[in-house]
RNA sequence: GCGCUCGUAGCUCAGUGGAUAGAGCAUCCGCCUUCUAAGCGGAGGGUCGUUGGUUCGAAUCCAACCGGGCGCGCCA
């Protein structure tokens, strides 16, 4: 529906040039979907834009502007002038059928493949080595998720980077905890003998906390680690490989595909050089014996310019040195054209000054879209921020395995009162897809922005606006071709779409909507919007369900509504892919 | 203190310059001999935090204030 807005603004235009002249050649009309369907399909306020400068009531200037408007039939009606002096325009019937009857064969429902493909970076995820991934590195996940898979869906290339925290001086701690605890597993290797990470990391926090010497021998195996002693790389490598497995168990429940994994440590060997060349171009200063740079507006707790830091008073570099570093490399060597960071909008701070320090180092051409996705806080249902460290934290496996179990039982349930029997493996499928669909929609829907209250039972519940809800507009499609014995691919060149009763005018204008919706995605990184969209086409799905018997209809309108149905089908499953979610064919 | 962010129906939230502010949940009423009722139809429910300003027009933009959250030099 794009080309039809853009071809009516264009129209538009012409009309508003030929009613008052070339002093309007420059004017940009907005079009909008219509507020309310009883006004049409598109609304534009041209008139009311132009009040002031034509010195002209806004009713005059737009019927005026109607009156020149060259409608291409094909597409639009002549438009209308309502209220104080919209115009008010409508798609044809003949558009809307034709449309549908275009991308009915076509497996992208009509979604055009990006003339100019880009090379996109989403930098998501990024759980720490040895701790825990928490709720937030779920959002990060799913939302970043989301975002790379709408690009690769309008044909952009994608790079999904797992920037994990796998440096730093943390790994003194552990590694110097591990020679002492478990020495046989440095020689013996393979199998590592910590089952939990965790209560490891915990173990060595306290220990590094409470023994002065075991704090020295820390502080000592970091300098040995980045010295690259073998020794110490082997520990550190052993503690990696064991937290690899738990973030793969996680990002196969999920099914995350395709993450690469890029951490800290792989920038390891290039940050001196980075403050080296920050220094050398005087965009890094010493200052109270750490090397800062200085940006414009940016002041701390007593008003004095607040640096960010790259390289500590001890000689070491922290993140924003290794940031910078990645976006070197991302920019010169992956050929990035857009760099996008999903983190918690707690770090907004950092990745504002880290893009404009870029900017400055001249490390990130203006020809490179470079955002900081932000998402909201976590909170647990006291409203507080759930932290990693202090309290327990909710292990994501267990919270994924619950989801699926309360699927399980709703769908028992139904089944039972119904009086349908199906396979156990069917039942752990169906539950399997259900479950993961809802905790991941749970958290797409909603505008990232917005904190999001951790509640298993608001996560898990299968009614209203939530995955079930999309998934069962999509099984109503495939039972109707299973009932009536359909291939929809099979339907015949001559098959065509008609349309007749309101609720099929209603779902056919919906399903022209979906690139737009994805659009939104790529512009504001806001996959809610899809999520909206979906359930706004599930809506008009199941009205047309309600109004419209298909099987028992008689031809054509038969096959016209099957069309419709199997466009239906495939528009959710499309949508339904960009967010990550799998849908059964029976429910 | 400064910065960012949020404040919309009882609850959870959409909506960021247009016409009468929308969903879901919850509450109440109706619809299964017809393609899966995880559905559909209907009802009630709002000073869009407050006050000013800009505009033909503001939930939306600006300012001030109130309230919540987060961040603000050597963790990441």
């Amino acid at each position: 529906m794009k080309n039809v807005v853009q071809s009516i603004k264009v129209q538009l235009k012409e009309a508003a040039v030929k009613s008052y002249g070339e002093q309007l050649k420059d004017v940009e009309p907005v079009v909008d979907q219509a507020t309310n369907p009883t006004f049409g399909d598109f609304q534009s306020n041209l008139a009311l834009t132009l009040s002031k400068q034509l010195k002209q009531p806004p009713r005059a200037i737009a019927e005026l502007i109607v009156a020149n408007f060259k409608a291409d039939e094909n597409v639009t009606e002549q438009p209308s002038v309502a209220g104080a002096g919209f115009i008010n325009i409508r798609l044809t019937r003949e558009f809307l059928e034709s449309r549908l009857n275009e991308i009915r064969n076509d497996e992208r429902v009509g979604i055009a493949i990006a003339a100019k493909p880009k090379n996109v970076i989403v930098d998501m995820s990024s759980p720490n080595i040895a701790k825990e991934m928490h709720v937030g590195h779920l959002r990060s996940t799913i939302i970043g998720d989301s975002i790379a898979r709408t690009y690769e869906f309008l044909g952009h290339k994608v790079l999904k980077l797992n920037h994990v925290g796998d440096w730093g001086t943390q790994f003194g701690m552990l590694i110097a905890e591990l020679k002492e605890k478990f020495p046989a597993a440095l020689t013996q290797a393979e199998a590592l003998p910590i089952g939990d990470l965790v209560t490891f990391y915990k173990q060595a926090k306290k220990h590094f906390d409470e023994d002065e010497q075991f704090k020295a021998r820390a502080h000592q195996e970091v300098v040995s680690l980045q010295s690259g002693n073998p020794e110490s790389v082997k520990a550190w490598q052993l503690l990696c490989d064991q937290s690899r497995k738990s973030f793969a168990n996680i990002y196969n429940l999920l099914d995350i595909q395709n993450l690469q994994e890029r951490g800290e440590s792989f920038y390891n060997d290039k940050l001196a050089q980075t403050v080296q060349e920050l220094e050398a171009a005087g965009i890094a200063v010493a200052d109270q014996g750490a090397k800062c740079i200085f940006l414009d507006g940016y002041l701390n707790e007593e008003g004095k310019p607040l640096p960010l830091i790259v390289q500590k008073r001890d000689g070491g570099f922290n993140y924003a040195a290794t940031d910078l570093a990645s976006i070197r490399y991302r920019v010169d060597k992956d050929r990035a054209d857009e760099l996008i960071y999903v983190v918690d909008a707690g770090q907004s701070l950092h990745f504002e000054m880290m893009i404009k320090a870029a900017v400055k180092a001249g490390w990130l051409p203006s020809s490179v879209r470079a955002k900081h996705v932000p998402f909201g806080l976590v909170l647990g249902e006291d409203g507080k921020k759930l932290k990693t460290r202090s309290g327990e934290t909710i292990r994501l496996s267990e919270l994924l395995e619950e989801a699926v179990q309360h699927a399980r039982e709703d769908l028992d349930g139904r089944m039972s009162e119904k009086g349908r029997s199906e396979s156990e493996e069917w039942k752990d499928a169906v539950s399997r897809l259900t479950g993961i669909a809802a905790v991941k929609y749970a958290d797409l829907s909603l505008n990232r922005m917005t904190n999001y209250v951790f509640s298993y039972k608001k996560m898990l519940s299968l009614q209203g606006n939530t995955a079930p809800y999309m998934m069962y507009a999509y099984v109503r499609v495939k039972g109707i071709s299973r009932e009536g014995g359909v291939d929809f691919q099979k339907l015949g060149d001559s098959a065509r779409v008609t349309l007749q009763e309101k609720a099929e005018f209603e779902l056919a204008k919906q399903l022209l909507k979906f690139d737009a919706a994805l659009e939104v995605v790529i512009e504001e990184f806001l996959p809610n919007r899809i999520c909206e969209y979906l359930f706004e086409l599930s809506q008009k799905f199941n009205q047309f369900y309600e109004a419209c018997p298909v099987l028992n209809a008689p031809e054509p309108l038969r096959t016209s509504r099957l069309i419709l149905c199997d466009l239906t089908a495939r528009t959710i499953q499309a949508g339904m892919n960009v967010l990550g979610i799998t849908l059964p064919e029976r429910m």
